[in-house]
Formats: C-alpha cells, structure tokens, sequence
RNA sequence: CGGGGUGUGGCGUAGUUGGCAACGCACGUGCUUUGGGAGCACGAGAUCGUCGGUUCGAGUCCGACCACCCCGACCA
C-alpha cells in the first residue's frame, strides 16, 4: 500500500480532550475517526487490524469447533418480550418501530435468536453439544461512552452460544471457552487475568470475565498473590471478622448534632466506625425504595445490592423527598421505625452486637441497636465492596485491588433462554429435554485498544506481529533524485503485494522530508520499519529496524525480500541487530 | 441522569474595556532543500456550536438549547 493514496492522516498534535494513549494514538495515527459520542468510523489502517484481532478469535473458536454464523440486528421486539428481557433493561436496548407500527429493538446481543434457532433447528440429542459464533454489530445506547475504543455504543462483538444437552455438557463447552480465550489473548499479546463476575443481564449461574490489568480500567478486581484468587468486586465476599460477642444492651438515643456523616459520628461519640451502622437509599427501576444497611467503615455495593433485591434495572440515589416519605431522616437515617421500603441488611451488620445507627430524627442516633431486636430486615446478604487488605476468601492473605478491562466474559446460562423459545431436544431416554445454553463474548474494538494500551512508546503504537496491519513499513529516501532508490523501494513493495494480503508493507512514497516519515512510521507502528536510501544501498542494502526494540541493522535487499515474504517466522530468523550498526 | 469542563478554518490555539477574526501546523502553486517534524514567495480555506435577546455594533454580554470531553451509576 501507497501511503500516498492512503485514506487516513497523522495529526501533529495530540487532539484535545483525549486522555487515553489507545485513544490518542488511534486518533493520531489515522486508525479511527469519531462520529458522534461513542460512536467511531474504522479508516483502512484500523480496518485492517480490526480484522487481524478478529481472525485470531476466528481461528480460536474453530478450533473449538465453533461454527460461524450471522445473525440479524434488527429483532421484533416479541422476541425480546419472550425472554423477559424486553422489560427488564432499561434504556441501554434501543426501541423503534418500524413503517407498520411493529415494536422492533437494536440487537445488544443475541441469545433469544440463537434459541429461536434451535427450537427450529435442533431435535435430537444426537445433534448435540455445539457451539455457533458470529461477529456481529451491537448497539447498545450506553449512559456514558468514553476513552476511544475501549467504551462504545457501536461495536462488533465476537458472540459465541454453547448448546448442551445438560449442565455437565455445558461445564465441558464452558471450559472449552475459557481455553480459547486464554489462547485468544496470548496471541493478541494481551495479558489477562481471569476473575469470576457478576452475570448481570445474562441471569446465568456462573461467569467469568477476562480482564486487562489498566489504571483506566473500568472495574475494580479482587486479586490474591498468594492464591491466586481473582475477583470482580461486585461479587468478591469477603469473610470479614465478626466483632466480639457481647450481649445486647438496651436501645437509648443520644443527642449527636451535626453528625451526617460517619466520620464525624464516630468522632463525636468517640467509637471506632466499625461500631457503626449507615444507611444508604436507592431507588431500584419498579419504584421500591431499597435502604441498605452496612457497618459504618465498609461501603455499598451497587451491584450486589441490585441482585440482592432484583433490580434488574439497576438502582440510582433516592430523593431526600422519597427518604422522608418512608418515614427516615436523611443523615440520621435507620430502618427504626421505617415503612414502605425493603431493608437490605449486610450478614456482616446482622452479626455485630450493639451498632450506633440513625434514630430517624435530625440530629439523634441510637445507641446499642441490633439486627431482628430493633427492626426486622427483608434480606441479609452481602452487600458490601471489599477493600485493599482485606482477607482473602480463600487463604486469608491480604487481598490488592486493581483496575480492569474488561475484553471478553464466558457466561453458563442454563436453560432460561431455551426455556422463553421452547428449544428442546428428544433425549436418549426418549424425552424432552431443554436444551443447556452459554454464551460468550469478546468485544474486537475493545482489543485492538486494549493491544494498543499494552503495546506502545512515546513515539507511537508498537504493534505486536500478529496484529499488525502491515508487515512492514517501507521509508524510502530521496526516491524522485535517486532511480535505484526508487527501483528498490518499487521492487520491495511489489514482493509485498504478491506476498499475500497480510504480507502487504506500507510503502511512503511521498515526497515528505525524512523527519516526517520517520515520525509517522514511528507513529504508525509497524512491528519493521524498512529504510531504502542513496546510504544504504552504498552501505549493502535495506536498513531494518524493530519498532519495538529499537534495533537497527543493515541487510542485503535479498534478505529483506525474504523478510517481507516470510512472516514472523522468517524475521525471526533474521538476525536482527547482528549487522553492521549505521 | 447527577457533577465538572470545552465549543473560533482540517488539527492545536489566541482573541484585551463589545469596534475589520488572528497565529502555528496541515492544504494548493512555484523555486530551493533531502537520514529525524526544511526554507522562501504567492494562495485557498471560518455564518466564531445553534437559536433568541441586549446594543448603532456581539466571537466577546444575557438566556435557552445542542454537541463533545472528563468524573460517577451499566457492559464486550
């Protein structure tokens, strides 16, 4: 490819209001554009690696025996009502109706068809267990796009869905999954950890998410060096130590004026937090008002409270209004004489004696309040995050948080979306069976930013080879005064092209000063950077240099052909830096 | 949706008490230059996010709206 003809452009500078490097460099160097918020166009360059990342996942889910398909984005949206799910997300599922008036929704995944497909399609057990697969576009109208690639509201997505004919053929498919997946991510050069998750719209049994270790990274994970116990912390529990036994004492109220948060509550009363309780208010998508209660030095966790209380469509802040209603003082607030709400309590909180909590009364708390004596709670689950130092669930060591990524999820979904599409099987014992499903996903854009994050410098993106969109990127100099520089530069770039697609090298032939075609081939990012000129055909050939080590040397034009030929294994063999240095 | 921020040629920005919309880069033409973001000359390119208001006069002041970015609640 002629970088004169390229459909793209560097920018020189970095673009306002952009804060991540995959973002910043994908912009720069001509790999993607935006559209609109969340939103963004691949130009040729991004294309071309967008369909590297997806050949990898291709190739690891044949391998699997994965078979691809491709499903619609467009659904009526009985299909949706069918599941449940139609109602149960919010405003993340776009609806429309078409020119007749039918309800339609933009597809955000796709387990209803795929049970749709097997009701039609699937009879006997002898058809089973299988696995299909397509790359496919979703939208999903998310709260808040951000950082580039890594948060859209249009992507592709690897979807996969595993068809057993029980819940000991789906433990097989499953783990098959997670095989490729690791597989998967080592090719794309992405490190990843493996942490067990929440399973969110899925309504499954059990998922696991892969995740980026990245400071930007938009979940915190539970991870355990000495066990290697690796947790989303929306579903990490940790065993916190019950306090000490004590009777319960007799419930009195004190004066505590200005003491709305629990700091200064305990530093009024001069208590440890831990002997504290507060509450916070939500509001969940029905209408009911949620009042969690947890000890004073721990938070809420969202999602564990969401699930504790089936809020499918998530909770937000209740008003100060819907506070009072139930009868609780914000600030002050407790269940004590509370109604019309749920009241989720945390098992930690229902096992310590004799906690301060809010007397529903500006200014006052209660002393010595315990759980099922002073009020009745509808739940006792955990509903707290875990916090850095916390004792591991599984050995006990101190526990480290860190930031994720999330770029691929395997989720067992069991039989809840067989069961909405009627999809069963005759079984050997000549019965019908519902067909076990799983569903997994990787999102492709997500990755290319993801390789992009791990893999680059101050300069620009350092592609690994197996993504790379070129093989080779070719600089050559002073073409239009020199015709041997140019009758190589012409040759090397035709070996590229008969190559083979990915053998192609990026060839600048314009006529730019040599500072500007280094920087952008820096910028650019190819795993070669190839330098043809009057210096260094006089001094034997091609220069060569590797992009990500820096490593320069000086190679017959032969040699360099069979570079360009031969793939990574080939350059491998080369022996890159052993040349004369120039 | 809550909080914060930004909207001025393609990109990055300046624009004072309201008074001809400016600079760098990029772009076009010509000449020179050619191993690390070249030089000179000429040139094209902006309804100053949108709508409304104040004013003799608005990029600038006021109001509403929109878009985008960043921080929170959701997900690949």
């Amino acid at each position: 490819m002629r970088l004169s003809h390229l459909f793209f452009s560097t920018l020189r500078d970095d673009p306002a209001d952009v804060e991540m490097p995959s973002h910043r460099l994908l912009l720069r160097a001509g790999y993607i554009r935006p559209l609109g918020s969340g939103i963004y166009s691949l130009l040729p360059l991004g294309k071309r690696v967008n369909d590297r990342v997806e050949q990898i996942i291709r190739e690891e889910q044949d391998r699997i025996g994965g078979q691809e398909m491709e499903m619609p984005v467009v659904h009526p949206a009985d299909v949706w009502r069918a599941s449940g799910r139609y109602d149960a997300i919010g405003q993340e599922l776009t609806r429309f109706k078409d020119r007749n008036g039918r309800d339609m929704v933009l597809a955000m995944t796709h387990e209803e068809v795929v049970g749709i497909l097997l009701a039609d399609l699937v009879k006997s057990y002898r058809q089973l267990p299988m696995q299909v697969y397509h790359f496919q576009t979703k939208w999903r109208d998310e709260p808040r796009a951000r950082a580039g690639l890594i948060r859209v509201r249009e992507f592709v997505m690897k979807d996969a869905y595993s068809c057993d004919r029980d819940v000991a053929g789906l433990d097989v498919s499953y783990q098959l999954q997670n095989d490729a997946y690791v597989r998967t991510f080592e090719r794309l050069g992405l490190k990843t950890v493996a942490v067990s998750s929440d399973v969110g719209i899925m309504g499954g049994t059990e998922a696991r998410e892969f995740m980026v270790l990245n400071p930007a990274g938009e979940d915190t994970l539970v991870l355990c060096e000495a066990c290697g116990y690796a947790a989303n912390r929306q579903v990490a529990h940790i065993e916190h130590p019950a306090a000490a036994a004590e009777p319960p004492l007799p419930r009195e109220e004190v004066a505590t004026p200005g003491t709305t948060t629990i700091a200064t509550l305990a530093r009024f009363l001069d208590i440890p937090e831990s002997k504290t309780a507060k509450a916070a208010f939500l509001v969940a998508g029905d209408g009911r008002l949620v009042t969690a209660i947890v000890r004073g030095d721990l938070e809420v966790n969202e999602t564990k409270l969401a699930n504790a209380v089936g809020a499918t469509t998530g909770l937000r802040p209740a008003t100060v209004e819907e506070i009072k209603a139930a009868g609780m003082e914000p600030g002050y607030g407790s269940p004590i004489g509370a109604h019309d709400t749920v009241v989720v309590v945390d098992d930690l909180v229902a096992r310590s004696p004799n906690l301060v909590a809010g007397a529903n009364r500006e200014g006052h708390h209660f002393r010595n309040v315990n759980v099922g004596r002073d009020f009745e709670p509808d739940v006792v689950v955990d509903i707290v995050n875990a916090r850095e130092g916390d004792p591991c669930p599984v050995c006990g060591q101190p526990v480290i948080l860190r930031n994720g990524i999330e770029v691929g999820n395997i989720f067992k979904l069991g039989t809840k979306f067989s069961d909405a599409a009627g999809a069963t099987y005759l079984g050997e014992d000549g019965r019908e069976h519902p067909i076990v499903m799983g569903s997994y996903g990787i999102g492709v854009g997500r990755n290319v930013a993801c390789v992009v994050e791990d893999h680059h410098d101050e300069k620009g993106i350092v592609w690994p080879e197996e993504v790379a969109p070129y093989a080779a990127h070719l600089v050559a100099l002073g073409a239009n005064r020199d015709p041997q520089v140019a009758d190589v530069a012409e040759r090397l770039h035709a070996v590229g092209e008969a190559a083979g697609y990915w053998r192609h090298i990026l060839y600048d032939d314009r006529d730019e000063s040599p500072g500007v075609k280094f920087t952008d081939a820096e910028l650019l990012g190819m795993p070669w950077i190839l330098t043809v000129s009057p210096r260094s055909l006089a001094a034997g050939g091609v220069e060569v240099t590797n992009r990500a080590t820096g490593e320069r040397s000086t190679r017959s034009i032969e040699e360099v052909e069979a570079l360009i030929r031969g793939g990574s294994g080939a350059a491998a063999e080369l022996p890159m830096g052993a040349g004369p240095r120039s």
